[in-house]
DNA sequence: TCCTAACCGGAACGAGCGCCCCGATTATAT
DNA sequence: ATATAATCGGGGCGCTCGTTCCGGTTAGGA
């Protein structure tokens, strides 16, 4: 290991600390494809400043989704602590209105041109960790069908942000998510596929 | 009105006519994002070609989108036809396909950097008179909740078309689209909004 | 066949953006 | 206060991409 490098110069902390505060802020508000330029002025810094802390737009991007990550698993447990069979439910609406104020976020959750799992194996694994952790919960207490696993959590979040982004209004996910949540309650009959039209 | 120009020469016509084609092809695999480069390339013409028949790039994107559109408004009404109570969840699923097969058009369809209802007045009215005849057929056969409209339906369709793009193979809307058919299906009580967890 | 207007391809221009460089500035130990 | 090493800002390089321009080529009527 390296050893734990000579504490940074005051002033440099001092922008360091800026730089990943308002950079969360611009990612989230504009998405991954915003120019270090402008991040740098939101900031009141010049560019190279930016990248004498962070040696690529990706590694800034990235270091942003991971702190981002953690706040989530952390929250998400003390949710489904409180209230296992409600837990899913909670994380999953939390996750829906990232849509609406995290842009950022949305597009490493989605792939957009950015692998979560490669760029960042560790948060991934602890953060799908926390969701089967969270799924099982919900489905011991009953609460959702047992016909789904972890990665059909991950893909409905995928859909719930790309909803929640398209209409701003918080108004059509009152009308929505009560679709999506119904649909992931344990059917009343043993059928839990297809099923036909009521004659 | 100009009077109808005088028709293209028969080299002309060809090209154009292979650029349409190729420009579709090109949009749906690699989305909107695709340079015009790439499109005259894999059309074997000039950049220059593309441009004399199309004045932007974003015209090109336009023109094959509205067509689109109208092919969807075609097959769908068809298939309400033969099946008032499944002719909505036949369109759902047929553009759920299109997240994986039509890049170009769920990026419209999402509105990423693209105002589908600016853009292309006539074609969206109509598909969205589409969307509300098939919706209402639905609902009076008693296959759809009642209390979802247009709206609601198209805030789905996008949802969808993100899970879809996602996950690359079928398998999966095999195990996630039956989610969402449930939840639209209509509820057993005469509760349509949030449930409690059964005690 | 020959003429000419229409058409073709691709080089070139300008704008946007990631990233690097370097002279000026400033924190901090002495 | 001063020296010095870390840090700062922003101009510049190289690349991508939308769009235009123009010298060469070709379709199609006479």
């Amino acid at each position: 290991m390296t050893e734990k490098s000579r504490p940074l110069r005051a002033d440099a902390a001092r922008n360091r600390a800026r730089v990943l505060q308002v950079a969360y802020e611009t990612f989230a508000e504009e998405g991954a494809g915003v120019p270090i330029d402008e991040i740098a002025r939101r900031a009141g810094v010049g560019a190279g400043t930016v990248y004498r802390h962070f040696p690529t737009k990706e590694s800034l991007f990235q270091a942003i989704v991971a702190d981002r990550l953690r706040q989530i698993v952390e929250w998400t447990r003390a949710q489904a602590a409180a209230d296992p069979g409600e837990g899913l439910y909670a994380f999953l609406f939390q996750m829906a209105e990232q849509g609406a104020t995290d842009l950022g976020l949305t597009e490493a959750f989605a792939g957009s041109g950015f692998d979560l799992a490669a760029a960042l194996p560790d948060a991934e694994k602890e953060f799908t960790g926390m969701m089967t952790e969270i799924l099982t919960q919900a489905q011991r207490a009953g609460t959702v069908r047992p016909d789904l696993d972890a990665a059909d959590i991950k893909t409905l979040i995928v859909g719930l942000q790309a909803m929640r982004r398209f209409r701003g209004d918080s108004e059509l996910m009152r009308r929505v998510y009560p679709v999506i949540r119904a649909g992931l309650a344990v059917p009343d009959s043993a059928e839990t596929s297809t099923r036909e039209p009521r004659t």
